[in-house]
DNA sequence: TCTTGAATAATTGTATACAATTATACTTGT
DNA sequence: ACAAGTATAATTGTATACAATTATTCAAGA
């Protein structure tokens, strides 16, 4: 049945921080506590751990007796992921390459055959979770813990310029014919080949968005 | 006078993730609110606060209803770990190569200038701090807010190892070399230069370890 | 002896109470 | 009208209360 069992803390974790990284807050915002709290209908408690979880990530900044206030993730930070991605997405393909079990490969061969077919219909909704999803089962195949943590959390932090950027039409064709290359060379288990194609991948994603306009990819 | 005002909960984040980091708590090890609450002299609600702070690290896994786990960082993620900081440190040092202030300029000098004393007195306690300061003043020249973070957390997570890899002949003369290397490199504004400076260097502390033998350095 | 199950204790999850701090509104004097 | 100071309200920080869940103990029966 898959009940959804979590505990209120996370359930308002989880709810902030995709209020940031959707754009619905932006920097600046103060978080109080007990708003969020009425709006969400649980005590401050939940809330509390919540602010201090989103603080450790760079999210929020907390002013001792002050308040919470939202930070978000700016241009410039987007900017930078993008480069630190281009060496440990490939970084994580050359171990994806060597790791990666034949269930990974069998998921991956589907994820490919099913963008192929939305990108064809121009579904672009679908396209950026199958995007999610092919990012994460490279992470996973890399069976790297902290490559998969930094590289999870990365990837949801340039969420928003992300379904702009696949939005527009071109980028996701190319995008899912990157994605097929890489899974080619990991499927190959040829390491240098998987590593190049994914740094590649990540590099032609920042140069179409550099196109794009970055101003055009934040709103 | 730089009086120590952080809030209960931040210290407690800070006691429990140094004593993970300093090896005091092993893998599996059950952390019982009131337990930590007692021997820190505060209540539940900070303790509760940094668990779920150190749970969003990967530092501790929370079960719910039954508790927290320590997970710590085991050998395999150091190794992963130095993989990752080489490539990134070496971005880090491309950056800092062009936007490192005169002030951090002579401030990694100064380091240096120490670390060359200690380092020739054998003064290994000094010599560690010295190395943390020195990464740090590069992450901050870097300009970018992500890559210091995500390389400030690291850097700590392997602190255990770096201890004891210091404290070995020879690493010590080494690693301060390294750095010289690396600064002169971001002194003369080379950034590629100072890129291959930079992931040489955490390469060859890998391979000293290797040397040494991973199982010594975890003790 | 081993298992089972109920009673009890311990622990976590959440809400609330209260103290400390900060922000706001209001009053008073010039 | 404006400023300063004070009372009031709002907000955060921490502790505690209580409910829900899990762990432990112990007794009874096979």
């Amino acid at each position: 049945m898959s009940e959804d069992n979590y505990s209120l803390g996370s359930r308002v974790y989880r709810t902030i921080r995709d209020d940031i990284l959707e754009g619905k807050y932006h920097s600046g915002d103060e978080l109080k506590e007990k708003n969020i709290g009425d709006e969400l209908g649980v005590s401050r408690t939940p809330v509390r751990e919540a602010l201090r979880q989103l603080e450790l990530e760079g999210l929020v900044s907390i002013v001792p007796n002050k308040g919470a206030f939202v930070i978000g993730v700016s241009l410039q930070d987007i900017q930078d992921i993008y480069e630190i991605r281009a060496l440990l997405e490939g970084l994580c393909a050359k171990w994806a390459a060597i790791n990666i079990s034949d269930e990974q490969i069998t998921e991956m061969d589907e994820n490919l055959v099913l963008s192929e077919f939305h990108e064809s219909k121009g579904n672009y909704e679908q396209l950026v979770s199958l995007d999610n999803r092919f990012h994460e089962i490279m992470y996973e195949a890399s069976g790297s813990k902290e490559l998969k943590r930094v590289l999870k959390d990365y990837h949801e932090y340039v969420l928003r310029v992300r379904k702009n950027s696949l939005g527009a039409a071109g980028r996701a064709k190319n995008s899912t014919a990157e994605h097929r290359k890489i899974a080619e060379a990991i499927k190959a288990h040829d390491a240098l080949r998987a590593e190049e194609c994914a740094r590649t991948h990540i590099k032609s994603t920042k140069e179409n968005m550099d196109k794009m306009g970055w101003e055009n990819l934040m709103n």
